[in-house]
RNA sequence: AGCCCCGUAGUGUAGUGGUCAAUCAUUCCGGCCUUUGGAGCCGGAGACGGCGGUUCGAAUCCGCCCGGGGCUACCA
């Protein structure tokens, strides 16, 4: 109610509206996000995170942040600390509702056991290989193990002994006994419990056997009062099971739902291939800018509200989907140019000498920082007689669509004068520096009668200018899909990926900006201040170019 | 091959038997405007996988077919 959302709603708020007319969970809505703390939380999920913590938002309800650390051969406290900033960033809230899978290991333990006294669960000495092998087929029914039917005063003592330490890694398994013959292979009498001698980074060295997945996630859900436990397709056919250990345990029962992951035109999405980029120096760590996590998006300068809306526009659905990439970056385009002050920097320095200006002019003009935000208010930005401009606006052979720079030629300065070039000056070919004059009642950029000119320029002032370099980031890979190419994914990197410009020149106000700082270099692009930034040494990061109908007119007439 | 899931413009998405000659966004193409070749504004292009059936009427319901995805870890 209130709504301004018109959009129609996506399949899962409409269960949970059926939810609430039924009654089911007495119109309680509580969500959860669960992830591993194996690695570094992407845009992935930053989907789940906007659908588990909006939900419970928008119903009123809670969600939770859990980690799901069952597993403490591949999990890390340093994971955990990444996802915990991570989450927060993005501006959600879990307020004292932080779990830890780890937490719940003893009742897990004693809920096992129940199973085992109602004949529901064994323990299995079969070695891995040949469970699979008994497993059987997609298409034949697996066999029975020979410990299937022990009794239960021996089940109870073995994974006592179990629990206990008396055996080594892989010796036994505690298992569900349902079907082996069953059409879903999860349900053929899955793994409850392993065995494993690893210290684990909350429980430390107090447990050696630890709950699968299966068995751990409904139990964690069904104990946190979830309503509405929201998971990715690949588990749809680990809901049989999900309800089959609730059901059986008559324990207080959530619904499962599964939605399709995200998928991102050029970008990898698993864990697995980011950690491979990590691991093989391809990128400078999970934050590399150009990276698609949520660490690396917001080092780049993706800001939160643009994720945010993103995962809004991509909506919900059960069908596997990629979305362009382009789409994130106009939400990101959109946000920065709504919010972002703009300044004035240099990439590539041409220099520019005003010859009818004295050699010590300096005149401080008042600039408007935000066109797009009055409130944001003006700077002063120093015009002297020496200036940078852009190297690739002057051409002195422009073609027909050029509008730039060229000689004999008069364009606006922004925000300061029309600019005339009168002379250029070039050392072996290469052009130097630039001879310009300005329009003395041009001050401000307006002419004085009305002229029309082509284009506006950006410029600085030689001597206040501060150096800078830029990082210039793009895509990380060649090409849309590269999990779908032939070979190694990482055949299809882009060696442009990442390009470094020194010596750049920039306002003087740009160096009052602070790490994370995301503003606009005018004509150019968004840009944040790099955590590498060091005093006296400014590192600026390129988040994203501004449309450049340029750039698409020059690729037509290649 | 067994089980499960899914098919609406290039990409996402709305649609829940008639008001659908099908929504919105993005993308692309024109134009307007402009002190960012930015932003904004206006216009245009572009889709119901196929075949049957039910019905006065089907994108919506049913069946078959075709196509795509997932599942055979002591991972999650």
């Amino acid at each position: 109610m209130g709504d301004e959302e018109k959009t129609g709603r996506d399949f899962i708020r409409e269960i949970i509206d059926e939810h609430d007319r039924t009654g089911r969970f007495q119109g309680r809505v509580h969500t959860r996000f669960p992830p591993e703390p194996n690695g570094y939380l992407h845009i992935g999920h930053a989907k789940s995170i906007c659908l588990n913590f909006g939900i419970a938002s928008e119903y009123r309800g809670k969600c939770n942040l859990r980690f799901d650390d069952t597993n403490p051969t591949k999990e890390e406290e340093e994971y955990v600390n990444s996802i915990i900033e991570d989450v927060r960033w993005l501006g959600f809230d879990w307020e004292d509702r932080l779990f830890f899978s780890s937490d719940y290991f003893g009742m897990m333990h004693d809920r096992a056991v129940d199973l085992i006294k109602k004949g529901e669960a064994y323990v299995d000495d079969l070695d891995a290989a040949t469970i699979s092998e008994y497993r059987g087929t997609l298409t034949t029914p697996g066999r029975e193990s020979p410990y299937r039917n022990r009794t239960v005063e021996e089940n109870l003592d073995l994974f006592a002994r179990m629990r206990a330490g008396e055996f080594n890694d892989g010796d036994k398994v505690l298992r569900a006994k349902i079907d082996m013959g069953h059409p879903n292979m999860n349900m053929r009498d899955p793994v409850m419990y392993r065995i494993l001698h690893a210290r684990h980074h909350n429980t430390g060295d107090e447990w050696c056997i630890y709950p699968m997945y299966d068995w751990a996630h409904g139990l964690e859900d069904s104990i946190e009062g979830i309503t509405h436990s929201i998971c990715t397709l690949e588990f749809e056919n680990h809901r049989p099971l999900y309800d089959w250990f609730l059901d059986e345990l008559g324990v207080y029962h959530p619904q499962q739902i599964e939605f399709a992951r995200l998928n991102l035109t050029f970008t990898v999405m698993s864990k697995r291939k980011l950690l491979e980029l990590v691991k093989g120096g391809y990128v400078n760590g999970w934050d590399d800018p150009r990276m698609p996590t949520i660490s690396g998006m917001r080092r780049r300068g993706y800001p939160p509200s643009a994720i945010r809306n993103f995962c809004g526009r991509i909506g919900v659905a059960k069908i596997n989907s990629t979305i362009a990439l382009e789409l994130l970056e106009h939400s990101v385009r959109e946000e920065m140019n709504r919010s972002c002050p703009r300044y004035m920097g240099v990439l590539d320095p041409l220099k520019v000498v005003i010859e009818n200006l004295p050699d010590d002019h300096e005149d401080w003009m008042d600039v408007i920082n935000n066109p797009e935000d009055p409130s944001a208010g003006t700077r002063k930005v120093p015009f002297a007689k020496e200036l940078y401009i852009e190297r690739e606006d002057f051409m002195e052979d422009p073609p027909k669509k050029f509008f730039r720079l060229a000689p004999g030629r008069e364009v606006r300065f922004r925000n300061a004068y029309l600019v005339t070039c009168t002379d250029v000056m070039k050392e072996g070919g290469e052009v130097k520096e630039l001879i310009c004059r300005v329009d003395p009642d041009s001050r401000g950029g307006d002419a004085p009668d009305g002229r029309k000119v082509r284009s506006t320029i950006h410029w600085v002032s030689a001597k206040h200018a501060l150096d800078a370099e830029i990082r210039l980031y793009d895509k990380l890979f060649t090409v849309e899909d590269p999990m779908g190419e032939e070979g190694e994914f990482t055949e299809y990197l882009n060696p442009g990926s990442l390009v470094v410009k020194k010596g750049c020149r920039v306002e003087p106000a740009v160096g009052g900006l602070n790490t994370g700082d995301r503003f606009q270099f005018e004509r150019l692009g968004y840009f944040t201040i790099d955590p590498d930034t060091k005093e006296g040494d400014l590192i600026v990061n390129r988040t994203i170019t501004l449309k450049d109908t340029w750039a698409k007119v020059q690729q037509q007439n290649v």
